[in-house]
DNA sequence: TAAGTGATCTCT
DNA sequence: GAGATCACTTAA
């Protein structure tokens, strides 16, 4: 098909979390194998960036749990939240740079819990890169959205991060997505 | 609005 | 080892 892409780890080398983040809206994220691919496209995203920022886990500190946070962009950074939900994280920017993209929303599921349950997602893809190896990866369609299409908001349920960073606008959705 | 649920991390 | 915390969801 012409003007789609699988997108790879150079795709998201870059330090501009933020914008990686915008830019990930309306691409797709793809499951299974070359011949029988599940795609969805992605509806919402926030950016977790960097050192600094203290809603992003990498910011206290490189453990067993953050490591893939710290490695190449383009691999999958996946956890367990709160007990139950499995959340889906794209790593961004170069080596030893702690920067990330939670998947929270995908054309007709909503929540990121729900999506890595509805996919079948869990903690085996964590440090995997994003491929087709893994059964699990970013592909662009060559649909491009307009400002006019993204809402753009505080992200959900880092108030602990203080007001500087909880407030930040780096969550994006697509309206009427 | 609050409970459920378990890995992770920071103390002791 | 114990205790607190947590990028959520569901039921009421």
């Amino acid at each position: 098909m012409a003007g789609m892409r699988r997108l790879v780890e150079e795709d998201f080398n870059s330090k501009d979390t933020v914008g990686l983040a915008r830019e990930l809206l309306g691409k797709y994220l793809v499951l299974g194998t070359a011949e029988r691919p599940e795609a969805f496209a992605i509806t919402e995203v926030e950016a977790y960036d960097g050192p600094e920022d203290l809603a992003c886990h990498a910011s206290k500190g490189r453990t067993k749990r953050t490591e893939p946070l710290f490695g190449p962009s383009g691999h999958w950074y996946v956890y367990l939240c709160y007990g139950i939900h499995e959340m889906l994280n794209l790593v961004t920017g170069p080596r030893d740079y702690p920067a990330a993209i939670l998947i929270r929303g995908l054309a007709g599921v909503s929540g990121p819990g729900r999506l890595t349950k509805r996919l079948g997602i869990d903690r085996r893809f964590n440090a995997k890169a994003s491929s087709g190896d893994s059964g699990l990866w970013i592909e662009d369609r060559g649909l491009a959205l307009g400002d006019a299409e993204v809402d753009v908001t505080p992200r959900i349920g880092v108030d602990y991060a203080g007001e500087d960073w909880a407030n930040r606008p780096y969550r994006f959705v697509i309206k009427n997505g």
